[in-house]
DNA sequence: AATATTTTCGAGACCGTTCCCGGGAACGGT
DNA sequence: ACCGTTCCCGGGAACGGTCTCGAAAATATT
């Protein structure tokens, strides 16, 4: 059964006429008899004819597809950044084409060379960890193709931007944590060479300035690439000579798991230490205490980011567009040292 | 700098020599002068060449690439599996292209012609939720390109399938909780044409008979396509005039909701109702009481499939291969009412 | 030196589709 | 009956590569 597909030249053949009145009925011209039309479509369907996208982009010069390249689906935040532009996608008419780079900056390369390869209309990108540089995109906008950088951006690049306050949001945390009556607060700081980890750690120093608390560089914790040590950042915390009596977390993964070590430490939360996530998880609000974090919005920053890639696709000659998707604190028994009504 | 993107032509053109050649330098075949081929491979790297992907593939009448259809990739065990599957293509060579039917049958179907017409060499697919007839898949593998269906899998066509043992694991599980004493269990059961709820359900059932526990069909709960009714689930088993002594559960997530509104109506876990989840997700173990649940391999999963189909793009006459990955029961807090040393 | 062999390259068909262009048929108006 | 439109349709180039075939050039063989 593995004969080759049917073409449009089968089926121009097997009803005496020729291919281009064939591709007529079946790209909807108008330019064609009814009854011929019907006769072609009917064959088609017949046949199980299905076009081959192929041969229509490489004529076509266009994919109507949209390249999406993120560090990892298995993340949260980029999973659900995945479903917000597939759905403006889908109401473009667009498909989408998705490359995990792991985090890596070699795999990330290798996947925009083999994104362009294949003739990708746009590309949507968040850099990996890894990437703490971005000369490989520089030619492929030279090219022409467009790209929307999201949340982890690159600023020394002359393209759109999709971002969050990260800064504003770290400083909004960190104030309420001291409202709480903290003062001394460690911050997990993420890699530097990330758009987001420089400025939620320059949101955490501007709020300790602005409120006189002295800043001590053994609470800022250096995180590395492997996220599997929060134990060891757990004990860290725990034996530093003057304990720390808020942690600002990286994300709600790592501030649930320090939690539950913190917990067996018998170090009560928020009491002994108030906790901070960041990605507004779901799990969040099951844990015990609830788990205090900052909603991330990651479908709306997809979205946004694919409207902006398809418009640019559409009117290429645009200019790069900036746009900042807000954040929302939200504050649950975690951090809640204060409880009004006791 | 919208300039049409350079080709073989160009640099052939440039050289003042044919696109074979060119063609020949670049493809790495051995019938060419090595001072040609460097000619040809330094203008080509200064240009910034990058091959057509569609126009090999078009002419190679194959793309390398495995189409991937899942439900949705916000659900950790597709994203894992998906993570195994890009692993196994990676070390083959090959792309993988995802598609996500958002459990919905039409969306499949359209995903799945837009897959066929992208001429990907085979497809991975797990069915939809609401994909409850198949013939969709049946002119495909009429066509001679390979499927091979992963977890929720599609019995009645002729195609691999990977899939674990539900219906052990679901009696292992039923039988756990009986040993813990428990004699009211309910259960949370899918979609019943999905070919895993089908046979945790038969599971379940059979795990009671054996121990001569009457079946009652008020603890089969048949839960919707909506799954943010969990509040609606809990309200009913504990309004039950019999309330369950245990909840064994569609899934983790449902699970801890469910745990922590059991929790919030004055409930003990596991004394009261004993939980268990499904997918060994993380967060089981940060939760209080920590979740028992069933570890399922969906990396394993992923790569088996993608092993399997790999095999199967290679060598086309192949029969069909059914692989049974297994799962694991993980005891922890939340069904173990019987504590030793106690 | 003539022939055989190897090395290197070019011409052109082909993959499946779109689309431009031009031709013939049908049809209207005179 | 003649001409101008309009309506359908076919021929063939093009998209950017690969690949087969054969030819020319270089080298080896006798």
């Amino acid at each position: 059964m593995d004969k080759k597909a049917v073409t449009i030249k089968d089926i121009a053949r097997m009803l005496n006429i020729s291919k281009s009145t064939v591709s007529r009925a079946l790209s909807g011209r108008s330019d064609i008899h009814p009854e011929t039309k019907t006769k072609i479509l009917d064959l088609a369907s017949q046949l199980q004819y299905e076009p081959n996208t192929l041969a229509i982009n490489l004529k076509q010069q266009r994919t109507n597809t949209i390249g999406v390249l993120i560090p990892e689906t298995t993340n949260r935040f980029f999973s659900r950044a995945v479903g917000g532009i597939q759905k403006v996608a889908d109401m473009a008419g667009m498909n989408i084409m998705i490359c995990q780079s792991n985090e890596s900056y070699i795999a990330e390369k290798n996947n925009l060379h083999s994104l362009v390869s294949s003739r990708v209309d746009g590309l949507l990108v968040s850099l990996s960890r890894e990437s703490d540089r971005s000369d490989h995109f520089k030619p492929v906008i030279d090219k022409g193709i467009p790209i929307v950088f999201f949340d982890r951006i690159c600023e020394d690049i002359n393209a759109s931007q999709v971002f969050t306050d990260n800064y504003q949001i770290a400083m909004e945390g960190t104030e309420h944590l001291i409202s709480q009556g903290c003062k001394r607060i460690a911050m997990m700081a993420g890699q530097q060479h990330l758009f987001t980890s420089r400025n939620r750690l320059m949101g955490y120093l501007d709020a300790l300035k602005k409120h006189n608390i002295p800043i001590l560089q053994s609470y800022i914790i250096h995180t590395q690439y492997a996220s599997n040590k929060v134990e060891e950042y757990a004990r860290y915390i725990i034996n530093l000579p003057q304990r720390p009596d808020a942690v600002f977390a990286l994300n709600d993964y790592t501030a649930i798991e320090m939690m539950h070590i913190l917990k067996k430490h018998g170090l009560k939360i928020p009491e002994d230490i108030a906790l901070l996530g960041f990605n507004n998880e779901n799990m969040c609000r099951f844990v015990e205490p609830s788990l205090s974090s900052i909603d991330h919005p990651a479908q709306d920053m997809g979205a946004a980011a694919a409207e902006i890639l398809i418009n640019h696709i559409r009117h290429p000659d645009l200019k790069p567009e900036n746009r900042l998707i807000k954040s929302k604190l939200l504050i649950r028994e975690s951090t809640l040292k204060i409880r009004e009504g006791i």
